[in-house]
DNA sequence: CTGAAAGCGCTTACAG
DNA sequence: CTGAAAGCGCTTACAG
């Protein structure tokens, strides 16, 4: 028999269909040697609570849908892999609560969508993914005018519910560590035209810790380039014309600094003895360049808990603004 | 009115209930203007179709169920970013289908779980991920064993329908490319006692390939440690310590080249110089070390293409063993 | 503690 | 071409 449903587990049993979907979802109230029959029945059958009837019924699906913008014409191996490990915290605490993770990745008009709490197939949307879309962030920014409610990561703007880093704090971090390693001609790398925030308050925090000391960092708007790694390597080339003497960069996230770090190598400056560098985001790459990336790194299993916790939560989004903690992970570039 | 239901639209266009299923599923056989009506009334009503409802009724979900595993106690931006790459060609394949994606990453028995198929949740169920975790293995190979159908990437082992790389060319692809060099003290640097196939694989072609140019390479089987790169740091000092004039390097993947290209460079070995290297797998982090890996790169957009389609055919997996063309992607270290 | 029955929102065979 | 009705497989209020 393919796919037995709960009357056949109930005729197995010799109880009625309802006792075996009582049984089997824990209701209080059922005898405990039916319960274990009903069990020892579904076990026998191979028996699988249909998920669609059971969700038609509760009108609960138990799933989240994860949206993950990415660039146009980007293939998936390009995807900046911060927001695959994102994802991946996302699912683990979307399974921590029993509950399924639907993955979609969008990048343009043919196959924007937003229907999956409307349909029914999820009970809350998160969206993720690059911040350069702006077609897909305008896209969302529309829908949730129209009444569609979802969690986002970053800041892409007043409209949405937002989770994100701690960002001013991993700026000051950022700038005490390199001001206390005895850095003075520093730059921030990062660009200053983003629609989203994040990158600006990386930019405010680390400039504000930095002017408390008496030192104003050199700005480099990173020069238009097809991904964040080129644009790194265009910066560095473009500082070091402009501020030979600089002796330490903090770039606004891991794929600019690797970019930027290449950048230094193609120039023969030495780091960190010659140009110290620190990133944002952690991701594992970081890890495999040589001198190792130091970075700000934040804590993703928290990232991930908090997002699914506000997305879940249908009390109007109280936690909106909570922000992620992030520390400095010191490894070979500062 | 939240979420309105289809006798909602009826009402609003003056037309039955069944007639709006028909319209909006685009049935033939209903009339031209009243579907234009029919419509008119959804999209007025914000109305979408309720999923579970429809797949109730279908006993269809539309939906694939892609299982990731993992290393226990790794956390997700350790996750080989491999696999993350083969997720996303797989999440365009199945969005190209129209289809959804339920993604479920397991590492032990507390969350091992292959009843997507069975709850009805999905309709194909496809397996990817390390080759080091042998309990999860082992745990769905007992449930193929038990009569569930799947689809796995690698080389698992007999009870799998599995779809892989072309390693065997790519094994060759390496030799010839290097032998073409001038390189002579040659060295396999992978696992020898994977459970699974495809390290051997990639010898073997490798080795074959050397064999008919005069060539034995040097098989070097990577000492235990917690991960790939790790392994490869390892593999390059053992390496050296008993082959100091090896010449080039073919290694088991891009994370075990990325280890032994650091390990050579703590050995103050220029690469390609010294020694050439390349890898398996096109991982984007190899784009991004100094210089560049070089690397056997399979297709990974007809990688997803062809696993989806695999698991969604009903006909006895009639592709399984349909190998992945693969390139040699020449960069700095080849 | 258990059973008979209603109903979640669709799709489609059947009748007209 | 369209409508009334059955039924997909559950969950639970209601009755006993």
């Amino acid at each position: 028999m393919l796919r037995p449903t709960s009357f056949d587990v109930a005729e197995r049993a010799g109880v009625s269909q309802s006792t075996v979907s009582r049984a089997l979802r824990g209701s209080p109230g059922v005898n405990a040697e039916t319960r274990a029959r009903v069990s020892a029945a579904a076990r026998e059958l191979g028996y699988v609570v249909d998920r669609h009837a059971s969700s038609l019924r509760l009108k609960s699906s138990e799933t989240i849908a994860l949206v993950t913008i990415c660039r146009p014409g980007e293939d998936r191996s390009a995807i900046n892999p911060f927001y695959f490990a994102l994802l991946g915290s996302i699912a683990a605490a979307t399974s921590a609560r029993g509950f399924n993770l639907l993955v979609s990745f969008q990048e343009s008009h043919d196959n924007f969508r937003a229907d999956f709490v409307a349909s029914g197939l999820a009970d809350a949307m998160i969206v993720i993914g690059t911040t350069s879309n702006r077609a897909a962030w305008q896209f969302f920014a529309d829908a949730q005018a129209s009444g569609l409610d979802f969690t986002c990561w970053g800041s892409p703007g007043d409209p949405f519910h937002w989770m994100r880093s701690d960002n001013e704090v991993g700026g000051r971090l950022a700038a005490e560590h390199l001001v206390a390693r005895g850095r003075r001609r520093i730059a921030f790398v990062g660009p200053q035209q983003s629609p989203q925030r994040q990158f600006d308050e990386r930019r405010e925090g680390f400039a504000a810790a930095l002017g408390a000391r008496g030192i104003a960092p050199i700005i480099v708007e990173p020069p238009a380039a097809p991904d964040r790694h080129a644009q790194g390597l265009a910066a560095a080339a473009q500082l070091l014309a402009e501020h030979p003497d600089v002796d330490a960069i903090f770039a606004a996230s891991d794929m600019l600094a690797l970019g930027v770090l290449q950048g230094l190598k193609d120039a023969r400056r030495r780091v960190p003895t010659d140009i110290a560098l620190i990133g944002f985001d952690g991701i594992r790459a970081g890890t495999l360049v040589d001198p190792a990336l130091s970075t700000i790194e934040p804590d993703l299993d928290a990232a991930g808990e908090a997002l699914v916790a506000m997305a879940l939560e249908d009390t109007g989004h109280s936690r909106s603004g909570t922000r992620i903690p992030v520390r400095l992970s010191l490894r070979g570039t500062a």
